[in-house]
DNA sequence: TATAAAATATTGGACGATCATCATAATTCT
DNA sequence: AGAATTATGATGATCGTCCAATATTTTATA
């Protein structure tokens, strides 16, 4: 049923003192935040399946987070952090062209741990939300433009080298773009497409931007 | 504050016999229905401000529909049946060869009448709502099927014009996940894309599937 | 055509269910 | 023992549905 199980602590053999006890808990009610976002969208979300899924109990949300739209917004900050620094990584890679390297963070979209059917569903449930909470727009935003910064320079360097002129910035965007139509199109399923082919499209559509025009 | 309002009966002078006001009562509501999920989300969209929208009271969903849920996917499937309508009598346009069919329905998604924000921001929301309910999920890959069938013979005669061999299916698949992606960054606004940019990246897209390869 | 009766349309209040938050109690750690 | 952590019940707010009442249109009748 849930392939991104967290245990809950009743399965957790060690002993933890209370810091890290402290820790283990807040991140469990990220990630469980997260798993259930994925399964029944943010207003489904509600504080007694996140804690379910967290194996605690429901008051306990109000111990570590001032609400629960405190909690959904640390949980997509959270994670969002995690996600762009896999980016940063590779974009950093000097033993990569500047083309390998935006075919790769493409690529990382699709491939554990930045992919799983989880992150993708709730991604999608936090950027549908985000037309109308305000936090997560701004949140969401935020997000969008640190990868465009992170794409522009490289797409800017690829034309270099294969002497084309290309808008740079126009061309990260539209990447994007075409990655979270993917991903919306695997979290839902709603187009039958696998994982694989969804690497394949992003290559292709690389693949648009470095062709000589005709 | 919202571009499609439907004004409301007392702004209708004219006289409407029983039959005539339940067809206007009708679509009011379902075009109501679209307007507030826009606007407000699935779960946001509540009886009371779908029928403020269409200038009722509370009551008179009940009166034409079964339940909310039953307004909810009829106003989905009466959007998409005029939707799909437009793409295709693009589609058996004889005027246009194939490649320009795909161009033309492409760039239709970007045009009112079946571009409004409106529309993509209802879309975003049930196809995300798709994710937990099984109604909107088997409406929608329905929908995303038609859509498909419609484009694969259209790629396949373009390609054979250009003497490629290409996956036809796929790539129609691909146009569609696009679009998709481009419509909810138009209906979030998260990465400042304007209707325009959506439009020449399908054409750089469209592009891509129809140069030899280097 | 006028009018009564019937059918249909519309309204808004009541009810029950769900949920986030809060207060308080119980438990565990230091 | 005292502090931090965790659990549970109560409370108030929101929402969909149902229902009784009121209003309007249509049909039947003379």
């Amino acid at each position: 049923m849930n392939p991104n199980f967290q245990p809950d602590r009743h399965e957790i053999p060690v002993r933890m003192n209370q810091a890290e006890n402290r820790r283990f808990r807040r991140q469990s009610l990220l990630r469980a935040a997260i798993a259930t976002v994925a399964r029944y969208d943010i207003q489904g979300a509600t504080v007694e399946r996140i804690c379910a899924e967290a194996g605690a109990s429901r008051g306990l949300i109000a111990h570590y987070f001032e609400s629960k739209e405190e909690l959904l917004l640390a949980a997509l900050e959270d994670w969002f952090q995690s996600a762009i620094k896999i980016k940063r990584d590779i974009a950093k890679d000097k033993s990569l062209s500047a083309e390998q390297r935006i075919r790769q963070i493409a690529a990382s979209n699709f491939t554990a741990p930045s992919y799983s059917w989880e992150n993708a569903a709730a991604w999608q449930a936090f950027t549908n939300a985000s037309r109308y909470n305000l936090a997560y727009a701004d949140s969401i935003r935020s997000a969008s433009r640190k990868v465009r910064r992170l794409l522009k320079p490289l797409f800017k360097r690829a034309a270099r080298k294969h002497k084309l002129k290309i808008k740079a910035g126009f061309a990260a965007s539209s990447l994007y773009v075409l990655i979270d139509g993917l991903w919306n199109s695997l979290a839902t399923g709603k187009d039958d497409l696998k994982v694989g082919s969804a690497r394949k499209v992003c290559d292709k559509f690389v693949d648009g931007w470095f062709v000589k025009n005709q």
